[in-house]
RNA sequence: UGGGGCGUCGUCAAGCGGUAAGACCCGGGUCUUUGGAAUCCGUAUUCGUAGGUUCGAAUCCUACCGCCCCAG
């Protein structure tokens, strides 16, 4: 059996990945991300898992890529009134490329890792697609990735469920069974991320509007903001504020009514293209994590950019974020959501 | 001190004689490998105080207390 590289995070997800392909009779070297600051209990957890599974471990150093490439970048982003998406990013860009080379140095074929994803063939080509269990899907989270990357990705946990997973570590007597699910962005610390922005850049504070240009109130910094965001505005109306968008010039956020935050045009630019499957299935769109796909109405690409037309409308659509599509269960590109008009 | 206005949940606030809206904040739950995001639930037996009118008052009347504005 090949050698194979695999991401252990110290988390059960990972672990479990492991275990399956050391039972499937692979040699398994185990690689961990050291990402800076906060990951000490990490590396422990991931040391151990790789101990119990009786593996070889390696921790790569990849802090100063992870700081330069996705924290700093994300903390001027959300200053710029933007929702980025880390976990997007750093999948796409430090994570699996640094892995990969990681494990190619100490001679493996592949990596593999916990997330909850599958590859499948369409025609000749290997498409990037939603985990068995749609629910729990990651795909959205790997939809940056380079598609030349992927015939060299394993991702074992596809067609399990999380439940199943969680309930074979424990019954394996795995340490990693009781890690509680990671949430919430990595790199936030507990305080949050207002201390972690003085570092690069200064809040920017500003006025609270209506869609009038009414100002309502006044705010402490544009990073606390996001489309479709209610609570955090400290006004007291009728009816709850929303959101509607941050005007990145003077630093204003727009507020209004709920009914004002849905909408039918979305536009994206950096379009990645995964390619087109042979199934026909309808295109759809997933516009944030953890939501169904939306059909799509019409797609009109122009250079990287693409505008969409919805056929049902959604809310709370944030510039900043990933838009993700599928035909069927295969990813067939992604793009980054922006407003024309902001430009 | 005269004249006017106002006192309802920690905050903003509706109510205008028929038995305390709503929002913010806060607390708790759900969701979550992006969003200090979303979502759900909870939160004043009581309306500055004391009397009075009424079957019934936060709502009307009287007094007192407090705050604000205009005169001076």
């Amino acid at each position: 059996m090949a050698r194979l590289a695999v991401a252990l995070s110290g988390g059960v997800d990972s672990t479990l990945a492991a275990w399956l392909l050391k039972e499937a009779g692979h040699e398994l070297l185990g690689l961990t991300l050291d990402l800076g600051s906060h990951s000490q209990p990490g590396l422990a957890a991931a040391a151990k898992a790789a101990q119990e599974l009786g593996i070889a471990h390696h921790v790569v150093d990849v802090h100063k890529a992870f700081h330069n490439q996705i924290v700093r970048p994300s903390l001027l982003a959300y200053n710029q009134g933007l929702t980025p998406n880390p976990c997007a990013c750093c999948n796409a860009s430090v994570k699996i490329p640094f892995l990969l080379n990681e494990a190619r140095a100490h001679g493996c074929t592949g990596l593999a890792t916990g997330h909850y994803a599958r590859l499948l063939n369409s025609g000749s080509q290997l498409f990037l697609a939603e985990a068995l269990d749609a629910s729990k899907s990651q795909a959205y989270f790997l939809a940056r990735l380079n598609p030349h990357l992927l015939p060299f990705l394993h991702f074992p946990l596809g067609d399990k469920t999380k439940q199943e997973v969680r309930a074979m570590a424990l019954s394996l007597g795995l340490s990693a069974a009781a890690s509680k699910d990671s949430q919430d962005c990595c790199f936030v610390p507990p305080e949050g991320f207002g201390a972690l922005l003085q570092r690069y850049d200064k809040p920017r504070p500003g006025a609270i509007e209506n869609s009038q240009g009414k100002v309502l109130g006044s705010h402490e910094g544009l990073h606390n903001f996001t489309v479709g965001q209610r609570r955090g505005l400290g006004l007291s109306a009728p009816r709850p504020l929303y959101v509607l968008r941050l005007r990145a010039e003077r630093a204003t956020v727009v507020v209004g009514h709920e009914e004002e935050l849905w909408q039918s045009l979305v536009y994206g630019r950096q379009y990645l293209d995964y390619g087109q499957p042979m199934n026909n299935e309808p295109v759809s769109v997933r516009l944030r994590y953890a939501r169904q796909g939306i059909m799509c109405k019409s797609i009109t690409h122009k250079g990287g950019t693409v505008a969409l037309e919805l056929q049902t409308p959604s809310k709370g659509v944030a510039p900043g974020q990933l838009m993700v599509f599928n035909q069927g269960s295969m990813v067939t590109g992604s793009a980054f959501i922006y407003r024309p008009d902001d430009e």
